[in-house]
RNA sequence: GCCUGGGUGGUGGAACUGGUAGACACGCAGGACUUAAAAUCCUGUGCUUUCACGAGCGUACGGGUUCAAGUCCCGUCCCGGGUACCA
């Protein structure tokens, strides 16, 4: 009988989805096992080849664990609210929800045809109210809870009102909006019910506050910082513009220090981690008051660098600073005003396109130098931003490049206070060398100076050392509607949260995706949708992280009615022991999924405060696009090799109709109308196609789906290929050109099983050489899989199979051990084999070989014998011999003399079943 | 610019703590079976040189450490990914 791939995948994959062997156990006394993969968004586009990669490696982790004797939780779900389906329903008017179950059940026939061993019964979907019963649930609690500095965690927003009522506000050490007002506990207590609201949203950890924001006009919502890349939406790559606008936030700034410390405790790739790092930008430094002249106000600023006060030559402010106004003068004006709202005007993206370009006006504003008492003067510039530090920098030219810039492009003074550069062509930013210039920080060193500077400020009361975040709090309203609907109603312009027994806030129906007429949210057009008949909901939506951002915990107990995930659960599978997934979630989902671990461990929900203890990226599987040459002016398309004869335009065809870079003339006929009467120009009677690596995606045309692999060769060939290709982490474009020796692999495995179409399988004991190759393989298998490398595991396979088809070997005892390590791999294969082997359980939780060291001890060694390091010849020696015995017989060697030429050796080194080496 | 990962045959890639570089696979060449093809099997395959035995050169480039370097150290170049006025 031939290997029968499509009818094995088949028969197993029914078998499976039917007696469910890789149901996760709640009670167990195995040791636990938890492998999350990367929470999909159900696309319309379906699945590409890409997309497994990691779901195959994970899936080989959660297959090897159970045969391990681990209880393995390998859930899969879908993050299912989002952008695009509401987009399409935008064009189309059919309901988001109804896209979206379209493209999760295309989902789910492509995952399954390729024999995942998922837990299906956990299967989780965001948009589903069950599920965002809870994510309201968690949003509740961030809004009841208020972070307290001194105890380090979140607490419930009832201690900070007690302490209010108790002391004010003046005491307390809390995460909390710059410029929050002081309170004594008797004003706190005259407070209307409305401005206690205002007061505490300060506070709260899910908030409503004003703040610039991304607002993207073109979708017509606000987006995340993560959400916008270079100035254009991240989806659809539509503008966006900087706006202030009262939404609803997350205190995630609260979290920066956890958040940055814990990175140390958790085994994620370092690339990964250093980004976190960057992201979230921890810089220590001070904050420095500088008075203006004729003023009462002062200019607060942040600098790293105190050191270089006494370089310090101007002041300049965002455009945005609330002190512009009021300290531009008269004759300035009009620069000033014009200026404004030119850099307001400019969208985010031209602003970063111009970074270069140096832009500022002076506002006719002096301060006065906390040491020199020097007039400084004030300027504004795009280039100091409104949300960062203090919104305003103390210009020291001589030792900041973007200072320096400013001050040779306005012909500002540009003094010279560290030693070690050349000030007249660039800044000299390093933080080496002595002081100079600088009054008591003469002749210091840069480290020492940093020191005293600051202890010298903090002194005389002009400022005090701070540390400073680059993390920003996350917007989390979206004028959208396929998102979660956020749990509040407003009464007297008060927002309350609802109960938690009048979860889930179902989304209502709307005639239209489309904001109202007036600008409103989507929801707006939801009839009668008000709480209690009455009160006005919020109008805004969640972001699409939200719903990721505790997936992994809802798995742990998906079904429970009563909480998001029973406590004697989550304290039983803790965290996720792998995920594998993409690095392009670094500093958007895997940083909010920690903050809100972090903050459900706070209130004491769950025992862990960090989400993922391993976490591995797997590469990107690019496209290898085809292009074909159409000369211009003309219907005329020629081969790759003839392009450069002709003016040509390249232009991309479907990579499908495409063998070896030769393309299918006939099908791209018919592929496209323009090309069903082009002229061709062949070369060697072949139509040669172009070829460049890109993203995979629909555009390129250059999409190649699991399913046709799953089709031609099988879904076991599919993942074991996909391994084959080289290592995980690694980015490779995909191509097919070796997957025939992967599926030939699969058919000589099946051939040991058969002889003369009949399966057999001998009881004989084993030889010591087929003992070797098993034990061999079992070794180098279990290794590969402990460290992921699962590219060569599959080479490994395949010298065992090529072995034991030297050796004719087709005994049982090796056989159904083979089989046993092959099974995570190609997972049908092996329980077709092991049925056949006579047993009636799935392979899927019989244990693991176990290799044994006596069969690989060898009793010889071939020592290569080499002279100055290079090899000249072999001797096959016993492997029990001592350096000494070695050095002995090999000297002794009539071969020696030819290399020695007569010399002396000057050295002999031998390293026991290693090598020889003979210095001359 | 900064942070990261990488550079090994015609190709994808092996080489775990320094110890025979190129495992395994593709491709290519030759052969067997076949009327023929597919499938399968066998042999060869880093480059140069040699009828052959062999010799020389080889892990981006230039140095260094070592008996021994793809692997460790210093410098340079190139490629991929991330990020960008964060004071």
């Amino acid at each position: 009988m031939d290997y029968n791939f499509s009818e094995i995948e088949k028969k197993w994959q029914a078998r499976w989805a039917k007696e469910k062997p890789f149901k996760a156990e709640n009670n167990s006394t195995k040791p636990k096992y938890y492998v999350l993969d990367m929470f999909p968004y159900p696309s319309g586009a379906g699945l590409h080849v890409g997309h497994p990669l990691g779901y195959i490696a994970s899936d080989i982790m959660a297959r090897y664990r159970r045969h391990k004797g681990f209880n393995v939780l390998h859930p899969m779900g879908y993050d299912s609210f989002g952008l695009p389906a509401e987009q399409y329903a935008i064009q189309t008017g059919q309901h988001p929800a109804l896209t979206t179950q379209e493209n999760i059940q295309r989902y789910r026939e492509q995952l399954d045809k390729i024999g995942f061993s998922f837990d299906w019964d956990r299967e989780v979907r965001t948009s589903d109210p069950e599920y965002y019963k809870w994510t309201q649930w968690i949003f509740i609690q961030l809004f009841n809870s208020w972070y307290n500095k001194e105890s380090d965690k979140a607490e419930d927003i009832k201690t900070l009102i007690a302490e209010f009522e108790k002391k004010g506000n003046s005491a307390v050490n809390a995460s909390c909006d710059e410029g929050t007002k002081k309170f004594t506990a008797l004003e706190w207590k005259a407070f209307s019910e409305k401005k206690k609201s205002d007061v505490l949203m300060h506070y709260r950890i899910a908030y409503l506050g004003e703040a610039y924001v991304n607002w993207c006009p073109a979708l017509g919502t606000v987006l995340a910082n993560d959400e916008v890349k270079d100035g254009v939406s991240e989806r659809g790559g539509h503008p966006v513009e900087r706006k202030l606008m009262k939404q609803w936030s997350m205190r995630i700034t609260a979290y920066a220090n956890r958040l940055l410390e814990d990175l140390n405790k958790i085994d994620w790739p370092e690339s990964l981690k250093e980004s976190q790092r960057y992201w979230l930008g921890k810089s220590v430094g001070t904050s420095l008051r500088f008075q203006l002249k004729n003023s009462e106000d002062k200019i607060e600023v942040f600098t790293t660098r105190p050191d270089t006060i006494f370089g310090v030559s101007f002041l300049t402010l965002a455009p945005e600073h609330e002190l512009v106004e009021k300290i531009t003068t008269a004759e300035q004006k009009n620069q000033v005003t014009d200026y404004i709202t030119k850099s307001k005007n400019r969208s985010e993206r031209e602003r970063q396109a111009e970074v270069t370009k140096v832009s500022g006006v002076f506002t006719g504003a002096y301060a006065e130098h906390p040491f020199t008492g020097n007039k400084i003067p004030v300027w504004i510039g795009d280039y100091v931003l409104a949300g960062y530090g203090t919104g305003a920098v103390m210009a020291v030219p001589g030792h900041d490049s973007r200072d320096y810039a400013f001050a040779k492009n306005f012909n500002l003074p540009i003094p010279e206070v560290v030693q070690g550069g050349d000030i007249t062509k660039e800044s000299y930013d390093a933080k080496e060398g002595k002081l100079i210039n600088s009054d008591f920080l003469n002749g210091l060193e840069v480290k020492a100076a940093l020191k005293n500077s600051i202890e010298e400020i903090e002194k005389r009361g002009l400022g005090k050392s701070k540390i400073n975040f680059r993390l920003r709090d996350a917007v989390f309203g979206r004028q959208r509607y396929w998102g979660e609907p956020i749990p509040v109603y407003y009464k007297n312009d008060i927002p309350y949260v609802l109960a938690e027994n009048e979860l889930p806030l179902v989304l209502p129906e709307v005639d239209k995706f489309l904001p109202t007429e007036d600008g409103e949210p989507p929801l707006a057009r939801a009839k009668n949708w008000k709480y209690k008949g009455e009160f006005e909901y919020e109008l805004t939506t969640m972001p699409g992280w939200a719903g990721s951002s505790w997936y992994f915990l809802r798995y742990m107990d998906a079904l429970n009615d009563k909480t998001f995930a029973d406590r004697t659960l989550s304290d039983y599978w803790q965290n996720v022991d792998l995920y594998i997934g993409g690095s392009e979630h670094a500093t958007g989902h895997l940083l909010y999924v920690r903050f809100w671990t972090k903050f459900l461990f706070d209130l004491n929900h769950i025992s862990v405060d960090e989400p993922a203890k391993k976490l591995i990226n797997q590469g990107m599987i690019q496209g290898t696009s085809a292009m074909v040459y159409r000369v211009n002016n003309s219907n005329k398309i020629v081969s790759a090799g003839l392009k450069n004869n002709y003016d040509t335009t390249s232009i991309h065809i479907d990579v499908n109709i495409v063998e070896n870079n030769v393309v299918n003339v006939e099908a791209l006929k018919k592929w496209r109308d323009d090309f069903a009467n082009a002229e061709f120009e062949l070369e060697d009677g072949k139509l040669l196609a172009g070829s460049a690596v890109e993203k995979m995606s629909k555009r390129w045309y250059n999409v190649v789906t699991p399913d046709l692999i799953c089709q031609k060769f099988g879904a076991d060939t599919l993942r074991l290929y996909e391994m084959f290709l080289g290592p995980l982490e690694q980015s490779k474009p995909w191509n097919t050109n070796g997957i025939t020796g992967v599926s030939g692999f699969l058919k000589k495995l099946w051939r040991l099983f058969y002889q003369n179409n009949t399966f057999t399988v001998s009881e004989e004991e084993p030889t010591k050489a087929e003992l070797k190759t098993l034990h061999k393989t079992i070794k180098k298998i279990t290794e590969d899989i402990e460290r992921f490398s699962f590219n060569t595991s599959v080479s490994n396979f395949m010298i065992c199979v090529n072995e034991l088809g030297e050796q004719k070997c087709n005994k049982r005892a090796i056989l159904e051990k083979l089989i046993l390590l092959v099974s995570p791999y190609a997972p049908h294969i092996a329980e077709e084999l092991w049925e056949s082997l006579g047993h009636t359980e799935s392979i899927s939780t019989a244990p693991f070989p176990e290799f044994n060291e006596a069969y690989l001890t060898e009793d010889s060694f071939i020592y290569p014998v080499s002279f100055n390091g290079k090899t000249r010849f072999q001797l096959d020696l016993s492997a029990t011999l001592t350096a000494q015995e070695v050095e002995k017989i090999v000297m002794e060697n009539e071969q020696i003399s030819k290399y020695l030429e007569g010399k002396t050796p000057k050295k002999i080194i031998v390293v026991p079943k290693k090598i020889v080496n003979i210095v001359i």
